[in-house]
DNA sequence: CAGCACGAGTAGAGCGCTCTAGTCCTTTGT
DNA sequence: ACAAAGGACTAGAGCGCTCTACTCGTGCTG
């Protein structure tokens, strides 16, 4: 089981275990007979290098942990591949944990990456407080995405929500809509950025913002998009503050007989799955989620590489227009 | 930067490092004013522990490790919160990784899990031939979920589908249904299955069951609805092989018209989260994917403590009734 | 043909822990 | 009062690798 050593590879294959040491390395200072032998043992033994002792002597893991706060959001899965992508690229592994939304989880899923030593550490959006990242950035190059506090201690890459929302705003204003509203997030991250940008946008092309309180999820945007119809003269379009609560919107919009997009268009945000459904084909603002995995295992590579001057870096998302944005109704 | 050893910890509070090594593991074999000490130490010295010393030295790692699929598939999601829960229960930590739908990439993963030698693996539904199976099994403890293999050398743990298929029957039946089509997932895992349970169930009721090929997405399902409305006699009821195939179910039927669930009941399985979103309200089939997740550490833990024999265990999914199916119209 | 650079390989000292087998006291039973 | 038992702690030998320094031929230069 798995119990062959680096030493039996060299017994067998008649050589010091130094050899099969740089053999497993792909070392160039090896003659390829030498280098055939020492593969065909390790192949003969079911040879398969410790990684933990190799990591030990090496001082260096080759590895980059990710930390994903929920898994069941899809916005992650697209982030931790794009790390995956630029590391393998790099020579690297990722290996993913997650605090699986409790608190506690969060700590100990850290814990282990930093008793781990990974080379670096990609932390997805979390819930931790300035000290705790600032604590971790010291011991370990570490690069958070979505997160808007910009420690020094380290790397910060995010989406330029305001350049989101501009671009929401003006494909209404160019549809003819002037009564737009928009549900926010409140204070949950991204949230406040979005809704400045979208009264920025609106006070630019001259029109009046309205704003209603939401959240990142269904039920809160439902609330408010009752509230939203109730008023004298309602919206005749709405940007919710993601794709969850705008899928919210639409199933209120619906129940209560209102054509989306005839009566009432709708927008969300991040272009997760669900608003490439057919059954629900939602425009809404696309981050590049990928790219942002790939940039910031690169900002990693280099930090790793011995940049010390921390970058905060920003990422223009785009527009997707599908089927829940018409023209105004007349 | 973390340099700091379990030596340093032990000459600064003036004990041996073996002492220090029993605290750090929480050794009650220590009197409670060294361990106190020896804390204060670990903590202004800023002590870590090394992970990859500690496992080297003690030949266990207390890591299990998950391969997923697909992180963008919500099924892993659900299964690897399951994993963890039971995982953190034991004192045992999860790792993740993933291959990222590529072939290479999945390799590249088992090797890197085989390397670190976790305790164990569970395997979210891979694409692996039997072989690569036997033989990882052969050198760690593994559990594939989903895998309807069933090697000798490793536990497994399936969803139990034609019961699923039988529940989906049932309902649409007590409702009234008689004329009810399956869109199929071909022999995609877990598709054939699923179709099987449904026609034993339909069978089971005296009625013919009507299949037509699709798979796990929505395209097929999409082209599969559009040929089945165009029967002469088509039927009041529809049962897509999962959730994403329902929803390109609906889309279609809602483009030419056809109102759901007034006209045309829809059925998907797995309850993934879009399922659950207002603006679609699925009936569907719900897979308890926390407890799968638990079953397989469950499972893994007790074959890392000796169990030989392997098991290969079903488990039963629930229906969730929500908006798509209604009455068969008169 | 001395002198040297170079390619190929090896010895052996760690890396930072754990773990076995003690050592040295202090209690306890008789 | 003395041996046995137990509690608290330590010495030192690994765990399976990497890495630096060194050896031992060869072939090449002048």
């Amino acid at each position: 089981m798995g119990k062959t050593t680096m030493d039996d590879v060299a017994d067998h294959a008649g050589v010091s275990r130094a050899l099969v040491s740089l053999v497993m390395r792909d070392s160039p200072r090896v003659s390829d007979h030498s280098r055939a032998k020492v593969l065909a043992s390790a192949a003969e033994l079911d040879y398969r290098p410790n990684a933990w002792a190799r990591n030990l002597a090496s001082g260096q893991t080759n590895l980059i942990g990710v930390l994903l706060n929920d898994l069941h959001n899809p916005y992650f899965a697209g982030l931790a591949e794009g790390v995956a992508a630029a590391a393998t690229e790099n020579g690297m592994e990722v290996l993913m944990t997650s605090g699986w939304q409790r608190e506690a989880g969060e700590n100990a899923a850290i814990e282990t990456l930093l008793n781990l030593r990974t080379d670096g550490i990609v932390i997805g959006a979390a819930r931790f407080g300035d000290e705790v990242f600032t604590e971790m950035a010291q011991q370990i190059p570490t690069v958070a995405v979505a997160n808007f506090h910009k420690p020094d201690s380290m790397d910060t890459l995010c989406n330029d929500e305001a350049y989101g929302s501009e671009l929401v705003v003006k494909h209404l204003v160019s549809l003819g809509h002037a009564r737009i509203a928009h549900i926010d997030a409140g204070n949950s991250p991204g949230g406040p950025e979005r809704r400045k940008g979208f009264s920025t946008a609106m006070a630019a092309h001259g029109l009046a913002p309205i704003v209603f309180e939401g959240d990142f999820d269904e039920h809160a945007a439902r609330e408010a998009s009752i509230e939203i119809m109730k008023l004298k003269d309602p919206p005749t379009a709405i940007f919710a503050a993601n794709d969850l609560a705008a899928s919210g919107v639409i199933a209120h919009l619906r129940s209560i007989g209102v054509r989306v997009p005839d009566d009432v268009s709708v927008v969300g945000y991040d272009d997760t799955v669900l608003a490439g459904l057919g059954a629900i084909s939602l425009t809404t603002v696309n981050q590049p989620l990928q790219m942002y995995g790939r940039r910031a295992a690169e900002l990693l590579i280099e930090r790793i590489n011995g940049r010390n001057e921390a970058k905060h870096e920003f990422i223009r998302p785009s527009l997707v227009v599908r089927s829940t944005t018409g023209p105004v109704p007349t």
